[in-house]
DNA sequence: TTGTATGCGTTATCAC
DNA sequence: GTGATAACGCATACAA
């Protein structure tokens, strides 16, 4: 059987309360006790039971990430970033899946919060925009973080990169190199960074005096596919842009694979760019100019947000980084004419 | 505050005994009570707390998924599906990532299995094989399942594809392409599908009378960077191979941006397999020819084995499936001499 | 500095 | 069928 304090404590020869008091390391127990108990606890092998803490205690020690994102990657970024630091805190992390558009989204996370009572939330893209959770969390009085919220930023702690900035950033490249032409494919619709991005993108384009053409700019969805579809119809224009920006790889990749299917060399004739949300980018050929996020070190700065947070909302925002290559070369001479 | 088991049944005007057996769908309740405390229950929006039944109960409803393996998508797509089974089942996540070589491995399971009383384990690769692991799960009597280990079949319950069969047949479907010299790249030395995917491809070779040349089999660690490595070694042979098969689809990129720098056409010069471990392949240009794995229905077939499990271990065998693109066309005059 | 009594919210035991 | 009452294993308040 299971050894317990009980078990412990009378093998320390002690009362359950001092052996509690080691066990959390509270001040006010005398050296000697203090090492009976340890030997003790170490000759059962005993192991505190987390349910019973809990039950009793007032902190559960676990936390919960609410998450519905269908980019594996971005989601095992979050899962780690928040998992090193709940190493650090001793902290057990409860992954909870769940469909930030669904009628139930409330329901679901009430129960979350009552049956398991977990100390608080991080709340990852899109549910972190989710309105019916964020409802649920503040009716319970739970203590939560969000990630990259697009919207009613002061309603909680969060933290985030600069969307906006990323894409003005990555834009005004583009133009410096000379391009004139940039295509822009949307993220998709549900996550506000699309917004945010393409904002950015047109933000650069109107500094530089450059006119912002709607053609240019074709709806995406964060897949392989619709980055297909989009580069198909941005290259069949009578007048195609010399540089395509996507607002993620998964689409830059379609972007790829459509020109490499046309013939189009990269990046003599089209350039390619994109956020890096997937790290794919990394891998495609030629190796993408993109926008990194910094999506491990958010998630981290999140779970921290949530063990230090006294109560008043905190936002952190973290910096993003443009890895630069050969894809977004100079247009050979595609200037306008 | 929130309600408990009292306040429905003060409420209701009956026993927490009663509450408890409708909560429960225990038999021996009448008619009559079982609707008054129905309404009660609603009425109070009474939320039983996990953290209690499981204290006092038996069962905690509550498993744990223990992995460590550096792929987003192998860890998405297991962890969709035991969330499938669960959803199913009411049962809630835990998510446990580990090192598998750690020297601690066995002590943070029994840690787990102490702390937090989950009903039971499902190992992913490559803890599936962890002998530190198996034996804490076996000293504590806690139930579990493994996916796709690589020894000790008979140990536990388990849920795997036939990584030789897999393997075998890519093979002898590059054989009936025409193809004579088969470039091979070894997994991950860790994971046991490594050795068993070598296998298969040796068996092929084996039955179709060609011989097996060790200088065409090429060490790998399932990461891009092993692939791109292994591909330019074995481009650089004097007699280089006419195909080369991938153990995963990280490595099969890294073949691909070897052959597009190199200038080399595909299919008509190289062709290229894998297996599609981690869904890359799909997004690749020109797409990959692949071993499927069924990731996600293992997964959510080890979980099923889990809830459904009478203690006698039983193994599933779940059937692969090969994905055939124009990658691996017949080479175009590259027979043996 | 140490110990005692009580509560946490549910299930299990055993009466009625 | 139904209901008291005792666990479950710990933390908390309050004494000593």
């Amino acid at each position: 059987m299971r050894a317990t304090i009980k078990d412990v404590s009378a093998a320390a020869g002690v009362s359950t309360k001092t052996v509690s008091r080691v066990l959390n390391g509270e001040r006010y127990v005398s050296e000697a006790l203090r090492l009976r108990v340890e030997m003790a606890v170490a000759q059962l092998d005993f192991q505190p039971s987390a349910v019973a803490r809990i039950l009793a205690g007032k902190r559960s020690n676990q936390i919960a990430l609410i998450y519905d994102n269908h980019s594996p990657h971005y989601i095992h970024q979050i899962q780690t970033g928040i998992w090193e630091r709940c190493l650090e805190q001793g902290v057990r992390l409860l992954a909870q899946p769940s469909d930030a558009g669904s009628p139930n989204l409330a329901r679901e996370v009430g129960e979350l919060i009552d049956q398991t009572r977990v100390d608080g939330v991080i709340l990852s893209s899109p549910v972190t925009d989710a309105s019916a959770a964020l409802e649920a969390l503040d009716k319970l009085g739970a203590p939560y973080v969000r990630i990259s919220p697009g919207t009613d930023h002061g309603r909680s702690s969060s933290v985030s990169m600069d969307d906006a900035k990323a894409a003005d950033d990555m834009t005004s490249h583009l133009i410096a190199l000379g391009h004139r032409r940039i295509g822009f494919i949307f993220g998709h619709p549900n996550h506000t960074a699309s917004d945010l991005r393409h904002f950015g993108y047109r933000r650069a384009l109107d500094r530089a005096g450059l006119s912002y053409e709607p053609k240019y700019v074709r709806p995406g969805l964060f897949d392989f596919a619709s980055g297909e579809a989009a580069a198909d119809t941005l290259l069949d224009l009578p007048v195609p842009p010399t540089a395509i920006f996507a607002s993620n790889d998964d689409m830059a990749a379609g972007v790829l694979t459509v020109a490499h299917r046309r013939g189009i060399a990269i990046p003599q004739d089209l350039s390619v760019a994109g956020f890096d949300d997937t790290a794919l980018a990394s891998q495609l050929w030629p190796p993408l100019t993109t926008v990194r996020q910094p999506t491990r070190q958010l998630a981290y700065a999140a779970a921290s947000l949530l063990f230090d947070g006294d109560g008043v909302p905190v936002h952190r925002r973290l910096p993003h980084e443009l890895v630069l290559r050969s894809s977004t070369a100079a247009p050979r001479s595609r200037s306008e004419a």
